[in-house]
DNA sequence: TGTACATCAGTGAACGCGCGTTCACTGATGTAC
DNA sequence: TGTACATCAGTGAACGCGCGTTCACTGATGTAC
């Protein structure tokens, strides 16, 4: 999806297939600069070889066009952290979903800083709710800190808290080392593994009893 | 500082004194729009009352004045970090400075977002080294992890790991909680103060024996 | 089987905008003689 | 005490840029009769 000079017209009932190649085309220049100032109007058309007012007949304007591509990566993020999931273990699960969940930042960064770092108005407002669903990442962090209480195995005081406040604090934890080493991945941070085994480690002997 | 049309020409030896006018303007104008993006040379010089070339008489160009913005806030973050300090009890002094700090970034989103959440570009190269010194922020949770370790009362594989690991530990939680207050500020987020609470009781559990 | 026509995908040219930055300048201020 | 002059703070006009978006259009494609 590097540089198409010219590309076909589409037949009759494909025009559609372009609104695909659109969104691939903004998601791999976001990739490739890494910067979200990088994808323009402009410039995903011209990745895709067409003319800017083509990108119209298929998107309302830039920002829907950005919305469509967070909600891909939204997707992608909540299915890497179903994949995670031990079954029948809780505790096993949510410390998986915690290092899918960091895996998921570094390796994208860009999509993560666009997700969760940027401003909120990029977004339409549906999104807000959406981010908080049952399937999302968060929702599925929910559920497993639900579990986790169910368990009996966490503490009272965390047990009392809720499981609101348990899962947040578990995002917290994870989007905070995430967003770190998005933000300042030229700081001498210690290795990374290392760091994540040992915030999961610090997270969970906080919430078991 | 909101609108200056016209401005009074400096004497001789007064010309540096704009230069304090230009940060406060340019500040100012980051707080009020809460969006970077407003900052244009253009937007802080009409503020100040003055034409665009003239912030070039001080300042090599935008980045630079963006960073001194910035050098100001870490200044202002660190004081707060510091003033939070309870002699004689590190474990006091970290939850204090752990509360200060998520008070800092959700009173001053505008600026905790360009500190901790934008791209690193933004600054020159120096400042990552800045970030970690001795008397940052960060460096002050650093010397009071120190000291929590020293005292004892943290758990063996805490004081295995090193402070740089539990520093970090520390960090992730309140710049996690922080920057997602920040992100997404109209989520429906439960009652802040009992979430920080809730937060530093965990992490501090995670950390002692 | 042939032809008129509606539809659809995409184009080319232009709009107005705000931006960072440069350049040659102006005119007040202080200093040296 | 007066005057020539260097310095300093700031101006006015312009540069080239890339941007999002609109508008009237073109020409291929399929469909109806």
């Amino acid at each position: 999806l590097t540089p198409a000079q010219q590309r076909a017209r589409a037949r009759r009932g494909e025009g559609p297939q372009l609104r695909e190649e659109i969104l691939d085309a903004a998601e791999a220049l976001l990739v490739r600069t890494a910067s979200e100032d990088a994808v323009s109007i402009r410039a995903v058309a011209e990745a895709v070889g067409v003319t800017p007012p083509s990108i119209y007949r298929h998107f309302e304007d830039k920002t829907h066009l950005l919305f469509e591509v967070c909600v891909r990566s939204f997707g992608r993020l909540a299915d890497e952290v179903v994949a995670a999931e031990v079954p029948g273990d809780p505790i096993a699960t949510l410390a998986a979903q915690a290092r899918a969940y960091v895996r998921f930042g570094t390796e994208h960064p860009e999509h993560y800083r666009i997700m969760f770092m940027g401003n909120q108005e990029l977004t339409p407002a549906q999104y807000a709710e959406e981010l908080l669903t049952e399937n999302s990442a968060f929702g599925r962090v929910v559920s497993t800190v639900r579990e986790v209480l169910a368990s009996g195995r966490a503490r009272p005081e965390v047990v009392e808290a809720g499981e609101l406040q348990a899962s947040l604090l578990v995002w917290a934890n994870v989007h905070g080392l995430t967003s770190l080493l998005v933000a300042k991945p030229n700081l001498p941070w210690p290795d990374r593994d290392a760091t994540v085994e040992h915030l999961i480690d610090r997270c969970l002997h906080g919430i078991l009893r």
